[in-house]
RNA sequence: GCCGCGGUAGCUCAGGGGUAGAGCAACCGAUUCGUAAUCGGUAGGGCGUGGGUUCAAAUCCCUCCCGCGGCACCA
């Protein structure tokens, strides 16, 4: 007999084994039906896998949090499946379920085509259609090693055999296939459902390292209902419409072409923004205490051999060799040059922290494979800033700087901020000891503010460990935006010194920030998280003055003046044109505020204000709604 | 960098061996019309690049460039 506890405390005993189908059953039978899996004392179980003694158990239906995964893991399972009828030379490697999905990685000679995809697609359904039931068994190791070696399945044996030793190796078989797997399933491919579709296929290397062999990866997404999957198809369309390349053209801000692969043609709007941000930086820096400086971007090979980039950087650095033979390097990074304006004269530890700003332009050579738009180019500007500061000014240091960043995000309504901790990678410089201490200080620092963050090893830049502070995209894709780094290399590689307290000379702690990031990139963030519809202090033009008819040009010119001189950005449309046809193609352009100026307007000395996106005018008199805007406009304080 | 897909007018896209197309935008007229497209007309293309196959190439094959989606990289 076992008793099994279900969430409502009550408790039943059941001849052993019982399965939690049967469980299921006897509570009822929509229940019987509904169940997709079971937990058995937290532990996520197949409905089918006898519990062998007491337990707790709950079951998992499509209502459950824990339901998407599973459907989705399935999916995968089906898809592996439909791969192996169709081509049963292919071999199945991994198959996990992700955000919004799942894929499979597939090893062939030949990749899939877009053809295959519908073919893969199509034999999915037809998997569901037939209702396997899926089925869980537990093998001996060595015994499975032989089975998929004998199956042609080399990559899943390799997978066994570095599995630990004393993890049970369990398989699950629906029709004729077989697949390792840690489970659970759903009891069969029906309850798969039809809420999924196939969507991109792509390459992956075997084990994500790019000196391996590239495998076949087909992409796919996954619903409980079919309407969810509706809803996500539907929110990707919505992205396509956000997506920054697109605004960017739209919005006349920016473009790209052959001749500066990943370097930005910024147009007079693109660059008014661009403006915008340094403008409100610079004024939060000089509040927190920050000055600025600007230093070359063609520095001498020497420099960047004493820094450590050359050996460690050099591959993605654009060089340079001119006629007196001398090799030059396009800095790709402003700390270097930076640290020559801090060793000029003769710091005292009184000076300390010493907070120094430069929104440094560096040229980076990417591989192509990374460019994307305005988020990964090969010529940015960072707002960098350079703290430098004793042992123990370094973690308030740090503290200052995370607080500063958040504070800023937060006037760009970003709230929810990831932040990554990534400690020494391989390719680094300096001891052991100072990555210690550096990673010590970092992490402490971000305990101590009570920040949650993700751990991620190896990943920090090669002179120190780096917080990393990432924001999304449109469609969900993470970019690194602001980054903290502590530096006890550099100071030393660059004999950078100040005077300390006992008269001798110290190296002082680095602190390499950005909060920002990258203008490139957190503009391109900017504009999909607001769909373009930019916030009244940053948009380039922040009205149009209509008018109706031509009888109002003059009051017209009049209302963009007066505009003018209380800093608005503000341009007129005497088109004859309609009104509706300016109100249609500002809207598209995104300007925040249409002054509409017809002959009431101009009699009474008022305008009539419309707001991008609202339906509504509202008449106010010229001098009243100057007020209100410039007030609005202001940027944040 | 790797795998797949793509590049035709300013933009969005048709055409896929036999004389380059549409809508929007642009330009020129007319229209003075109160809140998301007024009507008519005109002009605009080395079909990404270089090579090859062919009587004939936007179309088929190869090279390279650029872009898109992933992977790898990512300071």
């Amino acid at each position: 007999m076992v008793a099994i506890t279900l969430p409502d405390g009550s408790t039943q005993n059941y001849e052993a084994p019982v399965t939690p189908a049967d469980v299921a059953r006897q509570i009822g039978p929509g229940l019987a039906k509904a169940a997709l899996a079971a937990k058995v004392n937290g532990e996520e179980w197949d409905l089918n896998r006898p519990v062998d003694r007491d337990a707790h158990l709950s079951l998992i239906t499509a209502r459950d949090p824990e339901a998407m995964e599973l459907i989705r893991h399935d999916a995968a399972h089906v898809m592996a499946e439909a791969v192996k009828e169709l081509y049963p030379e292919t071999q199945v490697t991994i198959g996990p379920a992700i955000e919004n999905g799942f894929y499979y990685d597939f090893a062939r000679d030949a990749p899939f085509t877009p053809d295959d995809l519908e073919k893969i697609e199509a034999r999915m359904r037809e998997i569901v259609e037939r209702d396997e039931p899926i089925q869980r068994e537990e093998w001996d190791r060595q015994e499975a090693i032989r089975t998929f070696e004998a199956m042609g399945e080399h990559y899943k044996a390799r997978i066994i055999a570095e599995l630990p030793e004393d993890a049970p190796v369990t398989v699950y078989r629906q029709g004729g296939f077989v697949d390792l797997c840690r489970g659970p399933h759903l009891p069969s491919t029906g309850r798969l459902g039809k809420a999924f579709r196939l969507t991109k296929l792509a390459g992956a290397y075997w084990r994500g390292d790019s000196s391996n062999e590239m495998l076949q990866r087909v992409y796919g997404t996954a619903w409980v209902t079919e309407r969810q999957l509706e809803d996500y198809l539907h929110m990707l369309e919505e992205a396509e419409r956000r997506d920054h390349r697109r605004l960017g053209r739209e919005m006349d801000l920016f473009h790209f072409q052959e001749e500066a692969p990943g370097a930005v043609f910024w147009h007079p709007k693109g660059w008014t923004l661009f403006n915008r941000l340094v403008d409100y930086m610079r004024r939060r820096q000089d509040a927190a205490g920050y000055d600025e400086i600007s230093t070359p971007e063609v520095l001498d090979r020497s420099l960047w051999e004493a820094s450590g980039h050359w050996e460690t950087f050099g591959e993605n650095m654009y060089t340079a060799t001119t006629a007196d033979e001398r090799a030059f390097a396009i800095k790709p990074m402003n700390c270097p040059g930076g640290v020559q304006v801090f060793k000029q004269g003769i710091t005292s530890y009184r000076d300390l922290p010493m907070r120094v700003a430069e929104f440094g332009k560096v040229h980076r050579y990417e591989p192509s494979g990374a460019l994307h738009g305005l988020m990964r180019v090969r010529a940015f500007t960072q707002d960098d800033a350079h703290i430098y500061c004793t042992e123990a000014q370094m973690e308030s240091e740090c503290r200052e700087v995370v607080d500063f960043i958040l504070d800023v995000y937060k006037d760009f309504g970003f709230e929810d901020v990831h932040i990554k901790f990534s400690d020494r990678p391989d390719k680094r410089i300096g001891s052991d000891e100072i990555w210690d201490q550096l990673e010590g200080a970092l992490k402490g620092a971000l305990d101590a503010m009570g920040h949650d963050y993700a751990y991620n090893p190896g990943e920090g830049a090669f002179y120190g460990p780096k917080l990393e502070f990432v924001l999304r995209d449109a469609l969900g894709r993470d970019w690194q935006c602001g980054t903290l780094q502590v530096d006890l290399n550099l100071p030393r590689r660059l004999d950078a010194t100040y005077v300390g307290e006992d008269g001798e000379s110290h190296y002082p702690v680095m602190l390499h920030r950005a909060l920002f990031g990258s203008l490139e990139r957190f503009i391109g963030i900017l504009l999909e998280h607001y769909a373009g519809n930019l916030p009244l202090w940053l948009a380039p033009v922040q009205g149009v003055v209509a008018t109706i008819t031509s009888d109002a040009n003059d009051y017209a010119e009049t209302v963009r003046r007066a505009c003018r001189e209380r800093g608005l950005r503000v341009q007129s449309d005497l088109r004859n044109e309609k009104i509706t046809y300016k109100v249609r193609e500002h809207s598209h352009a995104k300007v925040p505020l249409i002054l509409v100026a017809g002959r009431d307007e101009a009699a009474k000395g008022n305008v009539a204000l419309r707001r991008l996106g609202g339906r509504e005018q509202e008449i106010l008199a010229l001098n009243e709604a100057l007020d209100t805007l410039a007030r609005e406009a202001a940027p944040p304080a």
